[in-house]
Parts: C-alpha cells; sequence; structure tokens
DNA sequence: CAGTTTGGTGGAAGCGCTCCCACGGTCACG
DNA sequence: CGTGACCGTGGGAGCGCTTCCACCAAACTG
C-alpha cells in the first residue's frame, strides 16, 4: 500500500503539502495541487483510515444503534426506512453508517464498541424503558441523538419523535366518527414510548366521549403477536366494533385474527394502524392508518448530530412532528 | 480518555508490559497483570483501536456486503439470517460486522470503503452478474468469501453456496411425482446464481420427464415481484397444473395471485417454493419448499474467511450443501 | 561451578498521518 | 527602498499503540 510519503516524493513536494492537497487543498498552490493528484492517481493511493483518525481524533462514521432483536429489525420496515434515510443524509457528509443490532445479551458488546470510540456518534431507535441508553452514552461523552423520545428526563439528550399521543387520540377519533363504541386497542410495549403514547392517546379519546378503555391487550409491534394479542382482545370482548392497533404490522395480524373468526373489516369491526410504510396499502382491505414520520424524524436527527459533532450545538434539542391520516378502507 | 502511558505509570510497569498484559498476557508476571488490569479498571481505560490497527494493520472488524436495493435486504428474511449468523460466529473471535448494502449509486462508495481498508475481510452475498465485485476485491487485495457462487471464473475465489440445480430438480420432482404435467415456474433473476441454477435444474427434470419447460417467467425474489409473475405466467399458460418458485417470497406472491383468479392450492395447481426461512409455514396453505442451508452456509463463510485472515488458507476454496425437501400442504 | 536456557521486563523504534510553526518569497503600500 | 501582510511550503513533533530487541536474574544443564 502506497503511503502519503510515496505520494510527496513522486510529486515532488513535502509530506505536509501533500497532506493539505489531499484534505481540501486550501493554501495549497495550483501546481502542487495537480501534482498530487496525478500522483495520487498512478500510485492509487488510499488514505490509512487509521493513522488519520489517530490524529484527526474522527472516525468519519455514525453509529445506528437497534436496540431490538434482529429478526424485528429485519421485518419491521420501520427501521429499514430509517437506516436507508440516515444513510443517505449522512453519506452526503462522507460519513459511514455503522448499523448496531443489540439483541440480548450483545448489550454489552455495543457498548463496548461505543466505548471503544469506533464512532464520532450514535443514532439511537427503538430504545426500551430497560436498556440504560441514555445513561450510558452520556457515561461515554458520545454525541447522539434518540429517534422516539427517550426514557429518561426531558432534557438531558435530543431527540426527535412525532406526536404519538395526538396520533393516538386522532386514530381514534377516526373510529368514534364513523359510529365505533365499543373500541379497543391493541397496544406497542408497555417499555416503549411510541406504544404508550398511542395507548395514552386512545385512553384520552375514549374518556372524552365517555367510553370504555377496558379493551387493551398489549402487543410486540410484530405482525403474528399483532394476531395474538387481536385474539385476546376478542376472548375477553366479543363485540367490539373497532380496534385502534399501535402499529401496521399488528393490524395486519389481526386482520388475519379477525378473518379466521369470521369478521368482515370494517363492517362488522373496523380496524385502523400506525405507520403507513407499505403494509398498510397491501394488506385486504387496505389498512387505514396513521402516517410515521419517519423520513422527517431520520433527516432532523441527522441534523441534531450532526450539530454536535461540529461543535455548534452542545444543549440538548428536541422536535416533535405531526403524523398525518391516511384513510383506506380498513375503517 | 486515559492512555496507555497512564495505565503503566500507575500500575508500575513499563507501557510495553502494559500492552502484553491488556493482550492475551503471555510473558507477563501475574503480579504485573493483576495491577495492570487494577489500573485498568480504575482508570476505565480502553485501547484506542485506531492506534491499535495503526500498527497491527488490522481493524479486527469485517464487512458482510450485500449488493441490492435495502428495501430488498430487509424484507428478505435471507438477509437477516445471513447477517444473525455471520455476527454471532465472527463475535466469537470479537470481529465486529459492517453491514454494507451498496443499492444503485452506492457502489463507489462502498469500494472506496473496502479499499480504505476499514475492515479486514468481506463476506459477500447476493451478488449480481454486474457488479464486478470479484475482480475489484481482487484489485483491492481484501481476503473475502462470497456466499452463492459468484459469477467469474470458479477457481478464483472461495465461495459456499447450495446446491441448487439439485435442489430445483428435487423440487420440480416432487410436482412431476403427484401427477402435474403442466409445470411452470417463477425463476429468480437472471444476474444471479442462485436464481439461474434453480432453473437449470427445473429444466433438466422437466427434460428427463419429457415435459416442457416453456412456462417460464422472471421474477425478482420479491412478493410483489412473485404475484406479478405469476400473473404473466398464468396469462401465457393458463392451464397449468403446478408452479416451481425459485423463492418462498415470490411463491407466497403467487399465493395470492392464485387466489384472486380462484385457483385453489394445491387442488387445482401445485405450488412449491424454495427457502423456508419462516414465510413458507406463515403462508395459506402452508408451502412445501426446499430448504436453503443458510446457518451451514453463513457459518462455513466465516470459517473460510477466518482462515484467510489467519493466513492459514490462501488457495481459493468452495463447499456446497445440500437442500433439503420440506413438505407442507401446497404441493 | 561454568555455561546455557528461560521468563519477565523496559527502552525505543516506528506504524501513516495531520497540523503547528517557522521560513522565505512576493506584493502593495507609504 | 524599507516595512509589513500574506501566501505557499517543509521540517518536525506527536497522536496511542505494538513489538523487536537487549537485558538481567533465576533456574536449569552437564
Amino acid at each position: 500500500m502506497p503511503t502519503l510519503d510515496e505520494v510527496a516524493r513522486l510529486a515532488g513536494v513535502s509530506r505536509a503539502t501533500a497532506s493539505r492537497a489531499i484534505n481540501g487543498g486550501s493554501r495549497v498552490s495550483a501546481k502542487a495541487a495537480e501534482a498530487v493528484s496525478e500522483a495520487v492517481r498512478t500510485l492509487g493511493y488510499t488514505p490509512n483510515p487509521a493513522a488519520r483518525s489517530l490524529v484527526t481524533r474522527r472516525t468519519d462514521s455514525v453509529a445506528l444503534v437497534v436496540p431490538e432483536p434482529d429478526e424485528r429489525v429485519f421485518s419491521d420496515p420501520f427501521f429499514a426506512r430509517t437506516l436507508h434515510v440516515v444513510t443517505r443524509v449522512l453519506s452526503e457528509r462522507d460519513l459511514q453508517v455503522v448499523l448496531l443490532i443489540a439483541q440480548g445479551g450483545e448489550e454489552e458488546r455495543m457498548l463496548r464498541y461505543l466505548r471503544g470510540r469506533h464512532v464520532d456518534g450514535a443514532i439511537v431507535v427503538s430504545h426500551h424503558r430497560s436498556d440504560a441508553l441514555p445513561d450510558h452514552l452520556a457515561a461515554i461523552g458520545l454525541p447522539n441523538v434518540f429517534i422516539g423520545r427517550p426514557w429518561t428526563s426531558e432534557d438531558l439528550v435530543s431527540y426527535v419523535d412525532s406526536d404519538n399521543v395526538g396520533a393516538g387520540r386522532q386514530a381514534t377519533r377516526v373510529l368514534v366518527d364513523r359510529g365505533c363504541r365499543r373500541i379497543g386497542t391493541i397496544a406497542g410495549p408497555a417499555d416503549m414510548h411510541a406504544g404508550w403514547d398511542r395507548l395514552t392517546g386512545w385512553r384520552a379519546e375514549l374518556a372524552e366521549n365517555g367510553l370504555s378503555d377496558e379493551a387493551m391487550v398489549e402487543g410486540d409491534f410484530t405482525e403474528d403477536g399483532g394476531a395474538v394479542a387481536c385474539g385476546r382482545l376478542l376472548d375477553a370482548h366479543p363485540h367490539l366494533d373497532g380496534i385502534f392497533a399501535a402499529s401496521d404490522l399488528m393490524a395486519a395480524g389481526a386482520l388475519r385474527c379477525l378473518g379466521e373468526r369470521g369478521l368482515r373489516v370494517p363492517d362488522d369491526i373496523a380496524l385502523i394502524g400506525f405507520d403507513d410504510l407499505g403494509t398498510a396499502a397491501r394488506t385486504l382491505p387496505p389498512l387505514t392508518t396513521m402516517t410515521n414520520p419517519i423520513v422527517a424524524m431520520a433527516t432532523e436527527a441527522c441534523r441534531l448530530l450532526l450539530a454536535q459533532l461540529d461543535g455548534t450545538t452542545t444543549l440538548p434539542r428536541r422536535v416533535v412532528f405531526a403524523p398525518e391520516l391516511v384513510r383506506r378502507t380498513s375503517a
């Protein structure tokens, strides 16, 4: 592998000048710059990232941390989209994204990786109450942004989120408005804010309409989990006429369950989901749902992280986006 | 951040001894080792990976290269499983896996990353004819193993594969044996060996039984693509009584299409898939299919790569695993 | 008891790079 | 023509680590 020294020698300049020419080129004469880039080309020179980051103290890569079992990461379009957007936005600044899936016992491993400063910063998505990620990241001193409100004191970390409470209310209102009076919900996991907040919204809307909020069952944001949860919900409350599922994947599972029980959607029972990431449009019938503003959230998360990396901002910031209703046929 | 120097000073030994104590500890007295690990603990020391890899010329990380659009990577359980297994096997050697998804124009970016020696080696999965990945990797001189036979001269690269030709034959034979005589196939992309070989197997088995191999349509290994392909297949050949789909995802799409056309599976038309990664068991009816020996392939790929990294092997090697038939109800 | 192996140790070189700083040359200005 | 500003340049230090090598003491050998 050619080194900077060889490039400099071939170009007839000093190592310092070669370095400057390669990185930005300010304070370098056009002649020198040309000679260097010529030398780079003929030698096929690639800078050694280890040597570079040893002195710059930057690695030019960022972790996308997902504290979830990988089967979920790979089956929920939410993560695919997030990774896609994050990768795209950060690649504009030539930052490499490293996907860190911390399943089960792997958490310690992941923390070791972050502690070792293999990355300049981290974006955390889908964090659970039990992983003390905000604390750990603070202890490590690594710039970070959460996608989805973290379980910690509000003003300690930067995050982006969608207005899940408001969206939960709005979704429930759709059911109320079409005349449903016995409305159940398949909630998300109680240890995740997204699940919890949507449930809160559902409760609030029911309360405002004087309806019972007893028909609640907790799902796990997966399709199979949604089907199971739906079964339990119907067993306990056979006469439901509306269900709010906290994710489209769970709604798809519910749809399967309802079909098996001979219930027609939306005639016998209306169903509204959450996310609108493709699944909703593909089910039979297509799901009425709330959008999950992933693109906006992920983009903003990158912006916030970049600001931290640049040293522009230090104080934690939060940005909240509003989901929108998408009417299809299930409700 | 504490450095090795500080650790050494606190432990009352030289930097050299501290380094030895931290890495393996051979040729270090028990007393010194204890003092060092004590110092490491109190200081919260973590080695600087950049400094380390500058001298060792290793990065202790390995790329999993997937030259596919990310929506496919995240919707096909094949990749999730592969990543899972690779991560697990390599983590035993404390190697970090970096997922490199090279979609569209990102290919150059990915090559730059590999050329920059950010990783010690690469495992490539799902390679297409057009990406000149084998050549590029050879040019870079990066140890690598392909999962799935690459498009290049056989003995240039190491790879693991499953016997797709044989499995294609066997799947087709299942249809023949149950009495099907007009057998179509939804093939994989022609620029991927897995697709091509399964098609070859299908052709061979039909030929041996004196049946026509005209009913062929190319899919893209996705569910939606499978549905579309199935539609085209039926339009061109309305009287098929059996279909071999080159992946379960495509078979699931076909199932949807067949359902919409009022065709019962397997009574009107038998269907056999490929992969058996969960999807097959969840469809209605459950799919008869061929297993895709991912665990074996991924594990072996890791072994082959590790051998290259250790310098144990230099010559390219190939290992082929045999898929097995799983009988369910669709055929 | 001299001569050899052995194990533990520290000094020091050096991995490839960036960046501070000092230096000389050029130019505009008074 | 002297002075200062400015630009492009190269020397050199040093980032944090591993590893070669020389060294010494202790434990062997014949």
